[in-house]
DNA sequence: ATGAAAGCGCTAACAT
DNA sequence: ATGTTAGCGCTTTCAT
């Protein structure tokens, strides 16, 4: 079988008998009123019809500077939180005329280093990403390029630069709160000890609450590790399950930490909520299969992702101020 | 501030004094052996390091006719099922070299349709997709273009072409023989109504299976359409809590199906499992929550995306025969 | 061992 | 209204 080149806009212009230029001018839309005759359009895109012609965007992009790809990202795609937050990305990108490529970190920095050197030297017109614990000079490779980001989910806090996030120490707080109005005096909170804002203030806004009412216990604190997860916690849940005073509620401070912790509730006997409340930052789509009360925070995540996706488009069409969006959360119940 | 253009290959050769072409060789790793002085590659390198040179992807591809992309099209990348195995497709595809662009059909065909466009028009070296019911012609667009291809999770019966699925049909009969074992009679089926092949076996197998044992039912098969799944298992779940007959158990056919209709299981008072019994295609990271004995079907996802881009990456190699491969799932149970 | 130059497919500025 | 041409940054063949 003959090796197909494939037909470029040379070979089309070649047919018609006319210029390269006259024929990308039709076919990339820019032959708008005067430029060039009906006639001459309309010949030239039969002929690209009939000669099944696709534009070489590895072409244009050389060409033009644009890639019109946006570069995404997160921590794990195949976490509920991340996958939402990069579908609606994705989404949101499409109505721009945006591609998306997406990476993973698992919150490790060597990953994330390459993540983002891979996406600059792939010529990504912007980059959204979820800041990893420690990297904010990594970040700061993106911006030495000039080329527009934005943070989401977390935000370095000396780093001059968009960031879509949502409020959670004022949540965390207003949870703990809720459940202090309940009754309940012992209130454990499990949390991933990385040191990315969006965790450490979830922990303190519960902590302050705590300590607001006095019922701060350091003890019922307990800081996870990301790589030993499950492990540690089912270990806090053993030690809950065990401590001097009876434990009226947790706190979880993601999605994988509450269903983690949740089944080793279940497998300690504890049970729910009769034993112990539960309380889960962020929705669970299977919420519905637990049939318990869940008190659960949830984050806006589709305006989130059409809102980093806006800001970027922003900022790569030229304007340079920064945005700075802390979106308000809601505090659900599930009885 | 000055408009700083990045700096090229030919900055540092200009800056050395030496040629382009030897530069590029250096830095593209060509280097080796007798082609350039080891004193020459060594300054190359430092100019490089020095100057902070980044190369430029599309250049390269341009020149090279490789954009070292995959594409990847899945139905909702936020789905449970379809971020892991985006998830392991892409860190396989970073094995080796690849990175990954990612785009949702939402079982759409027209977005189908747009994915492979844009994907083709990126020069992506090749394609791994799902399959969308009705979309054959589109996916030949992309073999008419020469791109390699891998199907995953379902593939379209006259299409000559590569795909990772599961024994869909044979695991399915198998789950309605094991509840029959167990002595249930009564046993319904929901299942989406459109006609892809991991859908359509998955029903066949019950119904085969049931057929055999004398019990099926035809009231008890219900068809669910995507779009309005959620209403429509809703109406399914009270229909069977109303059957003349008690229902004994109920097969969902995917992930989604199941939370939704567990939800309403529970929400029209049915208990699991001493009303019905539940079985669910696919695992859920959070069945945990649920606390409650459950039926499930687990695939390989990390070994089906592993293996889809090996076969890509072979393809893209230059191998033309292709594979078929179906994975082996496994019958699990939840006490 | 290194330089020179063509070419990848397209855009865009400048001519005509 | 259309043609011409010079890039975009890199690879690669062919000279030297």
């Amino acid at each position: 079988m003959k090796k197909k080149r494939k037909v470029s806009i040379q070979d089309i212009a070649d047919k018609l008998g006319v210029s390269k230029g006259t024929v990308s001018l039709v076919l990339s839309g820019k032959a708008k009123g005067s430029r060039v005759s009906d006639e001459m359009c309309k010949k030239v895109k039969e002929a690209a019809e009939e000669m099944n012609y696709q534009p070489n965007e590895i072409a244009r992009s050389l060409s033009t500077g644009k890639t019109m790809t946006i570069g995404v990202i997160v921590t794990d795609i195949s976490n509920e939180f991340f996958g939402n937050l990069t579908f609606h990305i994705q989404e949101q990108a499409k109505k721009y005329g945006y591609t998306v490529i997406t990476t993973n970190t698992n919150e490790d920095l060597d990953e994330f280093n390459d993540a983002v050197t891979t996406l600059l030297n792939k010529q990504v017109d912007g980059i959204i990403f979820v800041p990893v614990d420690n990297g904010q000079q990594i970040a700061e490779k993106i911006t030495k390029r000039h080329i527009p980001l934005v943070q989401v989910d977390r935000f370095y806090p000396n780093f001059k630069a968009n960031y879509v996030v949502v409020d959670n120490y004022k949540v965390s707080a207003k949870a703990t709160e809720h459940l202090i109005k309940k009754g309940l005096k012992k209130i454990a909170v499990i949390c991933y000890d990385f040191d990315v804002n969006a965790l450490t203030e979830r922990r303190q806004g519960c902590i302050d609450m705590l300590r607001q009412y006095k019922l701060l216990d350091p003890g019922l604190i307990k800081d996870i590790r990301y790589q030993d997860q499950e492990e540690e916690i089912k270990q806090a849940i053993h030690d809950l399950k065990n401590y001097p005073d009876k434990i009226d509620a947790i706190y979880f401070c993601s999605r994988k930490v509450f269903i983690t912790g949740v089944g080793y509730m279940y497998k300690n006997e504890i049970r729910i909520p009769e034993d112990m409340e539960v309380v889960c930052f962020d929705k669970i789509d299977s919420f519905a299969i637990a049939n318990i009360p869940i008190i659960y925070i949830e984050q806006p995540i589709k305006k989130m992702g059409e809102k980093a996706v806006d800001i970027l488009v922003e900022q790569i069409k030229g304007s340079d101020d920064v945005k700075q969006y802390v979106f308000d959360t809601k505090l659900m119940y599930i009885n």
